[in-house]
DNA sequence: TATTGTTATACTCTATAACTATA
DNA sequence: TATAGTTATAGAGTATAACAATA
């Protein structure tokens, strides 16, 4: 191959362009972080969110995440078929269902919430305490 | 439905999960911004690339910009139906081909770097001119 | 042999429309 | 009529394997 330096012009400088690749090192640094549990990033925040309140609905769930809910679907019947969490009959209202995490659940959300540790450990070996913490900051100001 | 605030726990405080809010936010403020030239962010910066790098051949953008070449090859088609690229015949290495904007591609890219300082701009609004430079060399320390 | 571009393919993530059963 | 969950489907984005032409 010729040699070249690929000159980036202003796409050094993007905010977005360095938001995409900021993302695709974290997906991977996540996934290989947490390959012991095999949950995606958002079977992870699901399972989080029934940890934290027992009996949500699918509905409430897709709001606070932002999914879609045809897309749930299939998430939460993996999840299921795991035998993570467990669907609850809806009551008062028969239509939808709340969610628990069952004891095998709870114990992988345990385990989840360690290894997730170590990734949160390869963002402060980078940018020290402090930088994560504004990072963070950054971040959520600009959402 | 029943009235519940949802606990999102130790999710608020995940790098993981707010890059990932934050880059959700990023791509759907680009198309909108970006809605005129219709190009997505690949294209984008595959256009930028050829025009900071005339000649520039597909494997060099591949390496640059983290694509496989497998997918770049129906982009590259693409940008090519919509007589913004052209392919050359490489020169002496006959396997590859050197890549140019057409006049119509430059247009384009002028005015795609114009359109995109509106979405900057967007991000300025909300962290400040300090902030954006502060989280860009954050980003950028990560990766 | 190795590399460039290409084709074919598959898997994930995301988005929309329409259906059912309940309310 | 409106809503919760579901089904089906389609579009992006991304990944690997194999091939032809060329080095």
């Amino acid at each position: 191959m010729q040699e070249r330096t690929v000159r980036f012009g202003p796409l050094s400088g993007y905010v977005g362009y360095a938001l995409r690749r900021a993302q695709l090192w974290s997906v991977a640094a996540y996934l290989s972080a947490m390959k012991e549990v095999d949950l995606r990033p958002t079977q992870f925040s699901v399972l989080i969110l029934i940890n934290e309140n027992p009996g949500i609905r699918p509905t409430e769930i897709c709001a606070a995440l932002g999914l879609q809910k045809a897309n749930f679907v299939p998430l939460l019947n993996e999840l299921e078929r795991r035998a993570l969490v467990v669907r609850h009959a809806g009551v008062p209202d028969r239509r939808s269902s709340a969610l628990h995490l069952t004891p095998e659940g709870k114990a992988l959300h345990e385990r989840a919430l360690q290894l997730h540790e170590n990734w949160e450990n390869l963002v402060v070996e980078r940018l020290g305490a402090d930088g994560r913490e504004q990072l963070l900051a950054l971040l959520q100001k600009l959402t």
